[in-house]
RNA sequence: GGGCCGUUAGCUCAGCCGGUAGAGCAGCAGACUCUUAAUCUGCGGGUCGAAGGUUCGAUCCCUUCACGGCUCACCA
């Protein structure tokens, strides 16, 4: 406990801990409003979350991880890439449970999204409880918190209004009504009677009710209201939020204030963290072409365990971009290196050899492994999937001697190199190389006299080398052909790859293996 | 107008419950007959945005200011 805490994850575990007390459990929470694809930045808070959820877990709590969809908001504008915009224009106003899935692949817009993350989750080693907001409220289940709400109704306006411009009119309400019979949220409410029933009217359809809010399934808070009394009702101990709610007059402040005055509960402990962008892939996470880069666009391209060494090693209220570009291979090789540093192959001062200990230690989805798993550089695999042309199972094959788990995780590599290679790499990283079915390239008697003794000098011992003395009779034969070096390099690329320069060539062939270099220069 | 965050070597950033600063890249020098930020080795005195204050001592705490960014004040 008095040993300094070199990890900001370890220090909100202990925050809380000092803050709450000493509790049989500790409830940690986050969530989203699933109006569509759940973006990288809202990971960010998923990822927040979980990091501190470990680190209490460490210390010995029992720890439960709350994930709110809150899916009975409110579909207040079609996207500019959906499906069906017109049909999606008639659901406006209804909550997106009751609003279709465009594509009619699941039972509500609002499921689309919440099953792509659901089903992600679970391979960064985030398994949280899910909490859907519209099955709580259409039962009702809060109806005394509802009912609380309605009584303070004064004072939550009171302090609404200390921020607003202007103020909350004299007929507001804490309180939105879905129509029951037109499903829209464009009611007024006109009356409670002092207990549990209210009286509204639909501004769309006409329709006037009274309803028992123990019963009725059309009631919910607004989203300033509906916040505190989730953190009373689930006693939440901890949540953090982006910097839109942190400010001052912010949802996050004035929840604040009403889970005190109201619900007569204190705040969760908290955090603010910054935004994230993108970079090699336009700046914005959500660009104007509508494409959000999401957790599977990172997945795509990152290991699981890279993609939370980039959060776990990052302090949250710092903005920082994920990178797509270049960027890659040296976030590779960073990870690389804190792993090494982690099982001791590699020496750096002793504070910072614990810091980023830690940080691999909560970069993985479990436990740490046992030993080193055997370490592939990302550029390396670069090369090896293009010369298999993608077949990854070829290039795990590759490897001898190495056991399934270290396969596992050179071919999960190899998938992301390959991605990497075929998404975002520059032209100069790409190369194709040549079957014995393509035609050979043209080329001059200095090529074909530089192919002819690259065939009889090289080839053969392709098998009885290493990178470095491969590299020695490489250099010797440029220098028997007579030319530069660059120029020798050159012709043999244009007949493998069909461009002028390549990856270094001694690694390259052995990579490529004997077999394949011979089928490429078959007709020379 | 309010709030939050940032301002540290050419660039990107680390360091922050106080003890006169570090890493990567770039750069420079050297090595390898080497192509894909090639690799290896060596080289880091920068008023830690400015001015005050607290302290034996501040990049790290307090105050004020400047510049930059984000955000709230409508909804979630």
């Amino acid at each position: 406990m008095e040993e300094k805490q070199l990890h900001w994850a370890d220090y909100y575990a202990e925050k809380i801990i000092r803050e709450k007390g000493d509790k049989e459990v500790y409830v940690c929470a986050s969530g989203i409003t699933p109006s569509g694809t759940v973006h990288i930045g809202n990971f960010r808070e998923i990822i927040s979350v979980e990091l501190v959820v470990r680190a209490l877990r460490q210390k010995g709590k029992k720890v439960r991880f709350i994930y709110s969809w809150d899916d009975y908001d409110v579909f207040r504008r079609v996207p500019s890439n959906i499906k069906n915009r017109q049909i999606m224009e008639t659901y406006l106003r209804k909550p997106i449970t009751s609003v279709p899935d465009p594509e009619g692949r699941e039972e509500s817009y609002a499921r689309v999204y919440e099953k792509e993350l659901e089903e992600l989750l679970p391979l960064l080693g985030i398994e949280p409880e899910y909490i859907y907001q519209a099955n709580m409220y259409k039962s009702s289940t809060y109806a005394g918190g509802i009912k609380k709400a309605l009584e303070k109704r004064e004072t939550i306006r009171k302090i609404l209004n200390e921020h607003r411009t202007s103020p909350l009119p004299h007929d507001w309400w804490p309180l939105s009504v879905f129509c029951t019979s037109c499903q829209r949220d464009t009611t007024k409410m006109l009356n409670w009677d002092g207990e549990w029933e209210i009286t509204y009217s639909c501004n769309s359809c006409g329709n006037r009710q009274n309803l028992d809010i123990r019963k009725t399934s059309s009631v919910k808070l607004p989203w300033r209201v509906d916040w505190p009394m989730r953190w009373d009702f689930e006693d939440v101990d901890f949540e953090p939020a982006g910097k839109d709610h942190h400010s001052e007059g912010g949802s996050f402040d004035t929840a604040k204030k009403i889970v005190t005055a109201v619900y007569e509960h204190s705040p969760p402990v908290t955090f603010q963290y910054d935004f994230l962008s993108i970079k090699g892939r336009g700046g914005k996470i959500s660009s104007s072409t509508g494409d959000v880069v999401s957790l599977k666009d990172v997945l795509a391209i990152y290991q699981p365990q890279v993609i939370r060494y980039l959060f776990a090693g990052t302090r949250p209220n710092t903005e920082f971009a994920i990178s797509f570009d270049l960027d890659v291979l040296k976030i590779y090789e960073d990870y690389d290196r804190c792993e090494r540093i982690y099982f001791g192959l590699e020496k750096i001062g002793e504070k910072r050899e614990a810091k980023e200990k830690r940080i691999y230690e909560l970069s993985q989805i479990g436990e740490p492994p046992g030993r080193i798993p055997y370490q592939v550089p990302f550029r390396h695999l670069c090369n090896l999937v293009q010369i298999h042309v993608g077949d990854v199972e070829a290039v795990v094959e590759g490897f001898k001697g190495i056991v399934d788990d270290e396969k596992d995780y050179i071919r999960a590599r190899a998938r992301c190199a390959w991605n990497w290679i075929n998404l975002y790499a520059p032209d100069e990283f790409k190369f194709l190389l040549k079957g014995e079915d393509d035609k050979p390239i043209e080329t001059d008697d200095t090529g074909r006299k530089v192919l002819s003794l690259f065939k009889n000098e090289v080839i053969e011992k392709l098998d009885s080398c290493d990178d470095q003395s491969l590299s020695k009779v490489l250099f010797d034969t440029a220098r028997k052909s007579g030319l530069k070096t660059g120029d020798f390099f050159k012709y043999i690329y244009q007949a493998l790859i069909g461009k002028d320069r390549g990856p270094r060539l001694a690694n390259f062939l052995l990579a490529a293996g004997k077999e394949k270099i011979e089928k490429a220069l078959k007709h020379y």
